[in-house]
DNA sequence: TTAGGGTTAG
């Protein structure tokens, strides 16, 4: 909200306010045009250089208006110097512009504002004590010509080698983007200090130059400047903001165990470091996946509040551990002293969407609306997520209708709900319902329709889109796009379109693009093609254990024995293992896990004696495990856990029978493929026991009901 | 007088 009582109310209340008369002062020159912006990139910057009159500055406003040019802080910063700082000057004609200045921030431009102003009406010049605030203003505006300009008044006033002043333009050019200039005056600052270093590690690691971040960071060692909390706080959060976790993993082992004192116990030995500084070094820590040293971090804090508590609880969320997450979400539930706030919330609704904890879910959709909290989009585009994804199609959509605020995320969530459900004309539909309400979609939205054309078979209606993004949508496609698309033409039967598709595309074929051709190439039984694209994927990919297994059984099948050795070789050379299967179920708020033939549940006992009476049901009525899943397998472990029946779905399904009441539903998540006979044996259960059976696999649902699946 | 800083979704 902006108005014009508010915006002068500083300026207004200033004695020199009360003159009618502008003084005419001496103004000084304007300082020469950095050598680093280029003039003829932005012509405007001289005409407004040539007035000689307001007369003429008004011409140029004009024109700026007109080409918009006004609206960026820094062409508009340069109209205001003029107008305030030109031989010409007038105060009011500067006023009148900053009143043109969409959304302000008053604080700093009332700052400039009131310097003007001195300058207009203050017979001294502005000493040493003035700048570094006017110069924090312009940063903070990113108003370039403004701060260019008093950094030529300070020249003129020969303050130029005052500390603050020159820390204060380091920080000045590196916020404006500008680090050759912000280096330069670092260079020249002969009596640097700590504040001096910062900021300057501080323009490198925002301005995306970690490494020279890090060369000055090492430099403070050499100089024998010590480095305080402000300048670890600044690197390790700049770059895990980035997530450029090998600069993090880097400055991290050097806090840990670097050659410079050791700045982990700077750290610790920090006498006045805040809960800010705690949390920095918290998230860090978990971030570079570090969880026992954020843990134990987390455990040191002398207090902890929500921040440091969803600081754990995202970092968990976010890198695959969603268990995890939700135990720090239920030792929050328990204590006293925090609450969970509006990130908390949308943080467990994710990990329980991960875990396709309903129950908790549900719980947290509760809370939100017992307390009244009025749903973002962040809580909206959560909800909707974790409704599709525990499997409950129905009441994501629900969330979906019942909110009138949508942005491109809460758009998204849905399309993805009704992708992974199967649903591809629907998600279509919805897509066109989002263009109509001028709501633009971008790579996240093209990956989720593009996957739900693939799934279902709409190859035209893919392709169309496809080929539509980035010509009338402006959205790059991106790997994930060239994936979808290889698998949707391989998919529908199209093998050698899918291979001319990836001989066309723009960018090299990685992983996963091979490894979408190589799941067409085994679904439609090419063996030939199936392992070209192994071999591709295990060039990029030497550690793909699918690949390996898939390679494994052509080789088998086609009688080529010393290939098979040779494979099997690589693979025990390499050491790998197969992803354990995993299956989860929640009961009553509890997420239970199940791996093969695990007998670690304290229900063990009563699990197994339920699989025996399945087995004998599903025998009674006919049932012959169908053995040509074996000849698949080639992995001995696989086809122990086929022949002992052990597979951890049928655990998990056996545990839901005998822990949940006879109408709730039974949902299981599996963190790999359904596959084997699982798929018509749950088909089976849901007739035999009348219970409806959900079961997530990583490529989407399958709902058993009444002996049928949807 | 100057530098910096924590947590959220598809």
């Amino acid at each position: 909200m902006k108005g014009p009582e508010l915006r002068y109310s500083t300026a207004e209340r200033h004695p020199a306010c009360l003159s009618t008369t502008p003084l005419q002062v001496q103004q000084p020159k304007p300082y020469p045009l950095s050598p680093t912006v280029n003039n003829d990139r932005y012509p405007i910057l001289s005409l407004i250089n040539q007035c000689n009159s307001t007369k003429q500055l008004k011409q140029v406003h004009a024109q700026m208006l007109h080409t918009g040019l006004f609206f960026y802080s820094f062409t508009a910063g340069k109209l205001i110097t003029a107008s305030a700082l030109s031989p010409f000057s007038s105060l009011d004609y500067a006023r009148q512009v900053f009143d043109q200045i969409p959304q302000p921030n008053l604080f700093t431009w009332n700052t400039l504002i009131l310097f003007l102003q001195l300058l207009h009406h203050c017979e001294h010049f502005p000493d040493k004590f003035t700048f570094p605030f006017v110069i924090k203003a312009a940063s903070e505006l990113k108003a370039f010509w403004v701060g260019n300009a008093f950094h030529g008044m300070a020249i003129k006033g020969s303050l130029s080698s005052d500390v603050y002043i020159l820390n204060s333009l380091v920080h000045f050019y590196g916020s404006c983007g500008d680090l050759d200039l912000a280096y330069a005056v670092f260079v020249k600052t002969l009596q640097k200090d700590v504040v001096s270093w910062n900021s300057m590690i501080t323009d490198f690691a925002q301005g995306g130059c970690p490494g020279e971040a890090l060369e000055l960071f090492r430099g403070m060692e050499k100089e024998n400047v010590k480095p305080n909390d402000v300048t670890m706080v600044g690197v390790l959060s700049n770059c895990t903001k980035k997530l450029d976790l090998e600069f993090g993993r880097w400055v991290y082992m050097y806090m840990k165990c670097g050659s410079f004192e050791d700045a982990k116990r700077l750290f610790d030995k920090m006498q006045d470091k805040d809960i800010f500084s705690w949390t920095t070094m918290l998230d860090g820590c978990a971030k570079l996946g570090e969880y026992d040293e954020a843990r134990h971090v987390f455990d040191a804090m002398p207090r902890k509040d929500i921040a440091a508590l969803n600081a754990l609880i995202s970092a968990f969320e976010q890198n695959g551990k969603p268990k995890e997450a939700l135990a720090v979400f239920r030792e929050l539930q328990l204590s006293k002293d925090a609450k969970p706030d509006e990130f908390t919330l949308v943080c467990a609704l994710s990990a329980s969407a991960k875990l396709g904890a309903m129950d908790l879910g549900r719980w947290i959709d509760v809370y939100i609306k017992k307390h009244g909290i009025k749903l973002n989009c962040h809580h909206t585009t959560s909800l909707i997520d974790m409704y599709a994804k525990c499997g409950d199609l129905e009441k994501a959509l629900e969330v979906y209708y019942s909110v009138e605020r949508k942005d491109v995320f809460v758009w998204s969530a849905t399309i993805a709900g009704l992708a992974m459900h199967g649903h591809g004309r629907a998600t279509l539909d919805l897509f066109s319902k989002m263009l109509e309400a001028k709501v633009k979609p971008n790579a996240v939205t093209f990956t989720n329709v593009l996957c739900a054309c693939s799934h279902t078979g709409l190859v035209n209606e893919g392709q169309r889109l496809f080929y539509q993004m980035e010509p009338v949508y402006g959205v790059v496609p991106g790997e994930k796009h060239y994936a979808c698309m290889v698998d949707m033409l391989g998919r529908s039967g199209l093998l050698q379109e899918a291979v001319k598709f990836i001989e066309k595309m723009p960018i090299l074929p990685t992983a996963s693009i091979w490894g979408a051709l190589l799941g067409a190439c085994r679904l439609h039984g090419n063996i030939e093609l199936a392992g070209q694209a192994c071999s591709r994927l295990l060039e990029l990919d030497p550690r793909n254990h699918g690949a390996y297994v898939l390679l494994l059984n052509i080789y088998a099948r086609t009688g080529k024995w010393d290939r098979v050795s040779g494979l099997r070789k690589n693979m025990r050379d390499f050491g790998l293992k197969k992803e354990p299967g995993c299956n989860s179920i929640e009961v009553n708020g509890i997420v239970h896990e199940f791996l093969v033939g695990d007998n670690s549940h304290k229900l063990s006992k009563e699990i197994y004696s339920k699989l025996d009476e399945i087995t004998a049901k599903l025998k009674s009525v006919g049932y012959v495990p169908n053995k040509s899943y074996l000849l698949q397998l080639v992995e001995e472990e696989d086809m122990k856990e086929q022949a002992l029946n052990l597979h951890s779905e049928k655990l998990a399904i056996a545990y839901g029978l005998i822990s949940m009441g006879p109408s709730q539903p039974i949902r299981v998540v599996k963190n790999l493929r359904v596959y084997g006979d699982c798929h018509p044996v749950a088909k089976l259960k849901s007739g035999l026991y009348d219970r409806e059976i959900i079961l997530r696999d990583l490529y989407g649902f399958h709902h058993f009901r009444g002996g049928n699946c949807s």
